[in-house]
DNA sequence: AACCATGATTGAAT
DNA sequence: ATTCAATCATGGTT
């Protein structure tokens, strides 16, 4: 009965004068248009008459139209009226499916599809996926444990959407198969009452797919809100920097200060200052970034800072020293202390030597002179300190 | 609230 | 891949 309602309103919409006309035009039904003999009044009255009974069909009750819709059925003349119906809408169908064919993808479906790919959480892999294998790339960076147990959380939480985007996703594309089979079903079934062309069913599939590639948008688009949300709570360390300690940021000084003429401590040397500040490699990387721009950008504003640690590694230095002589002194074998090895190296290489080494750094001249001032300063200051003690 | 300090990020250069 | 330079966003201070 669905059919029929369609059937009638298709009728209706395409009027029974067109129908007729398509009729004669259309079939190869009028033999010639020269003798209108009586068989040929007698068809056209035959056709009339059926077009009649189809367009009183909706004045009908149910089982008045039931029984004249079987009559119809059975009709010698239904074949012929079906395959017209079916050409004309065939026709109609085209100019309107004209419009809107072409279908440009979406630069906000690509945009969430790329950060879902980004963010790990479409990714080609299955289970630990993406975000372990990034998690494990910054981990061999950092050389760190604290990030992985950083993030630990985040990415059991990434991997909880990530689960849920997944049932999701799938479960919208069954529903969207078995959706598109139960209406090409129906379809199939319908197009035995009514004029359904091939065409028609595509377009009908691709309206389905397009409905549902809407919700499937809606679903990408709330699972990137749920990431950035998670991201921003859990991963952004932006969000909640924390200054590092008093002591890591002794140390780090300590080391940039004592390099001054080359700040850039080796790969082995971060591992090492990040071990001694319990941070990251990358963030004794970041450190001595920061540190070294900022420090270039305005020298005389850390002067202070720098005869600070500079003084401080001089005591120390000394420290060593004296500890060494003493132990020279009380007839031990020389057994050099490695902190006044290592400080006396470094001294050497930043006043004798390292001319070569001073050019390639980023300090030039006048910076050149303010550094060996400084350690000269610090130089003769401890000194100063051994007579002392 | 305004301000500076500071750790992190980003994009370009190398 | 590392560094620089600019920038962001927050932490502290005033």
């Amino acid at each position: 009965m669905d059919s029929m309602d369609e059937q009638s309103h298709i009728m209706q919409s395409l009027g029974g004068v067109t129908l007729s006309r398509a009729l004669h035009g259309g079939m190869a039904l009028a033999p010639s248009l020269e003798h209108e003999s009586a068989e040929e009044d007698a068809r056209k009255q035959d056709i009339g008459d059926i077009l009649h009974q189809i367009m009183a069909i909706t004045d009908q009750s149910l089982d008045e139209a039931q029984a004249k819709k079987h009559g119809l059925n059975c009709h010698r003349m239904k074949p012929a009226l079906f395959s017209v119906l079916c050409e004309i809408k065939e026709k109609t169908g085209l100019s309107i499916r004209g419009a809107h064919d072409d279908e440009p993808p979406d630069p906000q479906l690509m945009r969430l599809d790329n950060m879902l790919l980004a963010e790990g959480v479409s990714g080609p892999d299955k289970g630990g996926g993406s975000a372990a294998v990034a998690a494990a790339a910054a981990a061999a960076v950092g050389g760190g444990t604290d990030n992985s147990i950083e993030h630990s959380d985040y990415r059991a939480k990434l991997s909880q959407i990530r689960q849920i985007y997944h049932t999701e996703l799938e479960k919208y594309e069954q529903a969207c198969n078995e959706f598109t089979t139960h209406v090409m079903n129906l379809l199939r079934e319908q197009s035995r009452t009514r004029p359904i062309s091939p065409k028609e069913i595509e377009c009908m599939v691709g309206i389905i797919h397009r409905k549902f590639s809407s919700i499937q948008m809606q679903l990408k688009q709330s699972t990137c809100e749920a990431v950035m949300i998670l991201r921003s709570r859990f991963l952004d360390a932006r969000r909640k920097r924390r200054n590092f300690s008093k002591q890591a940021t002794e140390i780090l000084n300590e080391y940039f200060y004592s390099h001054l003429s080359n700040p850039y401590p080796t790969e082995e040397a971060k591992e090492e200052l990040a071990k001694k500040c319990s941070i990251t490699v990358s963030q004794v990387s970041n450190w001595f970034g920061n540190k070294r721009i900022r420090y270039k950008k305005n020298i005389s504003k850390f002067q202070e800072e720098a005869n600070l640690y500079a003084a401080k590694t001089a005591v120390t230095a000394t420290q060593a020293a004296a500890a060494a002589v003493q132990n020279s002194q009380s007839s031990s074998p020389a057994t050099p202390n490695h902190g006044f090895q290592m400080k006396d190296e470094d001294f050497q290489l930043d006043s004798t030597d390292s001319k070569a080494n001073l050019l390639t750094s980023m300090f030039t001249g006048k910076q050149v002179l303010i550094h060996y001032y400084y350690y000269y300063y610090y130089y003769y200051y401890s000194l100063f300190f051994i007579l002392k003690s």
